[in-house]
DNA sequence: TGCAATTAGTTTCATATGTAACTATACTGT
DNA sequence: ACAGTATAGTTACATATGAAACTAATTGCA
């Protein structure tokens, strides 16, 4: 039976292209802070963003960080399980938590920034100053292409 | 309390940037083939695998695409249930699978096939042609990169 | 006021996923 | 030939995830 291919090579394809490259980047830099720091992804996030914005609300997070309200709880709770969180709630609006970083948690995550920002150096060594700038203006180009 | 950020700003973190461009790529990417064929993104993959190369082995779509291969195994049954995929054990090795769209199976890849070119069209619509081209060699350099 | 609609966040439930254990077949070296 | 090891693929279990229902607080407006 000889059939026309109707031609997607999927090593071409750019969502797949792209979905390998992250994947192999997610997946190692994952390890670097879940083996040493039992972190699970979103845990990480949560941290990362409440390291650099201190005072966010839960809502904030998921705007900041693309994730959804359901991931976000839950890697709330268990940071606050391992003390690495403080939350306190709005006086203005009590549903409304404000969450920080503790001592504890911030001294881990000053501890994973430098390794995370290794890790990117790391990365980003296969490509010349020119090209890490060009992919810059290429992924800012598809984020906005991208966001509906 | 003052505290001097360690410096690790996600919006221009290269690991965080991939991951949302590939994630709204991929989530609006699968929308097209899951709603219309209520194919689950595993299923896709390996049915876009054996489009572009009949016979392969389980264990040659798991390299092909990498996935693991305990859902390309949870994929492969279910395209059979579904009748779009049809398997044969080889004579050599009776371990091993060859698998090929059936008839139905490739009926429906050379529905969405169409789709998922003119999607890939249309993403790239938001850069020039040279863009593109240049796209293509930064994700090289990271894909060979990222392999170890 | 007071009741409907919204919003922040959590919980529930059904499904998806990965690791590890398992089955069946094939290969290796003696 | 055959014991030990390796490989293809499946299954089981424990965990992760997302959609939808839920709770509690707030807002809008009649």
């Amino acid at each position: 039976m000889t059939r026309q291919n109707p031609g997607l090579n999927l090593k071409e394809f750019l969502p797949y292209r792209l979905s390998i490259v992250t994947n192999r980047i997610s997946a190692s830099f994952a390890r670097l802070y879940s083996e040493k720091f039992n972190l699970s992804i979103p845990e990480w996030r949560v941290m990362a963003v409440l390291g650099q914005q201190p005072g966010l609300s839960a809502d904030q997070v998921c705007s900041e960080t693309e994730m959804e309200k359901v991931p976000v709880s839950r890697a709330v709770t268990k940071l606050l399980d391992k003390g690495l969180l403080k939350r306190d709630f709005s006086g203005d609006d009590r549903r409304r938590s404000i969450l920080h970083l503790s001592e504890a948690g911030y001294g881990m995550y000053a501890q994973i920034v430098p390794l995370a920002l290794a890790y990117e150096v790391e990365l980003k060594s296969a490509l010349t100053g020119e090209e890490q700038a060009q992919l810059d203006i290429l992924l800012d180009k598809l984020i906005f292409q991208g966001s509906e």
